[in-house]
DNA sequence: TATTGTTATACTCTATAACTATA
DNA sequence: TATAGTTATAGAGTATAACAATA
């Protein structure tokens, strides 16, 4: 088996048929709460990597800094999110998570009331988790490139 | 190595972020066309499954036959779709892909136009290529759960 | 002058609801 | 009555452009 050399012509097909197929149900599925999928990512991306300004967020999701803002602007409504003065540069504003948001994090997991958390566990072996880990750092270099 | 039981947790969201990230980069990159991302993948599957309908479409898809409806709209415009009334079943239109727009993705598939193929091919070993494509059925299973 | 961030506006995609036509 | 498809309207998400404040 495996002699297939390259059904590389196929693979951007299927790829874009899955990817828009987990978009729609990410999005259903995220907007149950009050809050959209690109702001629990922001929220994820906060909290995994710390402080950050509105500029570099941006750059790091692949959006521009206004819709990025946007994003924010709900966010700091909520609570969630709190922004201080960078001492250093005026212009800027570290944006961080707040104690409540990183307990909400926490509840909710624990809770497993993260829809992509339960289907991971419920529809995937172990092993398959560990290839979909994997398989990761590959969609990243693509998205990057 | 391979020590790691379970950082599932952080799954979800490495998967969020490089998805939104990804998703964007396609929107970005196929939207330079006349076509949206979304017209390109019922494009792709119908080349795939074949004749369908838009409610067909839609349930695969996983979005409302109406907002299909609309893309379906776009591609019989353009020439790329056409639809002819199902001869047992008067409800329902078989919509099927154009020899010109068999001939165009053949066509643009040579031409290496396809931003994704094209990314897949060179940020991406042989080796990477066949695990991105053996991820592809742990994400349709996400998608449909 | 360059950069951070905001505001205003428009476009794309999808959803909900109401309607027509056929089974 | 149920199903296939259309039309109209609304909402979310992001983009472009123009602006204010700071470096």
């Amino acid at each position: 088996m495996d002699e297939q050399k390259s059904d590389i012509s196929a693979l951007p097909s299927e790829l874009r048929i899955v990817l828009g197929r987990l978009i729609r149900r990410l999005r259903e599925q995220t907007n149950t709460g009050d809050l959209s999928w690109s702001q629990v990512t922001v929220l994820a991306r906060l909290e995994r990597d710390g402080p950050a300004t509105v500029t570099t967020l941006a750059k790091a999701e692949g959006m521009r800094p206004q819709s990025m803002g946007a994003n924010i602007t709900v966010l700091e409504a909520t609570g969630l999110v709190c922004g201080s003065p960078d001492p250093n540069d005026g212009r800027q504003t570290i944006l961080s998570i707040t104690p409540v948001c990183r307990e909400w994090l926490l509840a909710s997991r624990a809770a497993r009331e993260d829809w992509l958390l339960h289907a991971i566990e419920a529809k995937l072996s172990p092993q398959e988790q560990k290839d979909l880990a994997g398989a990761i750092p590959l969609l990243q270099r693509l998205a990057d490139s």
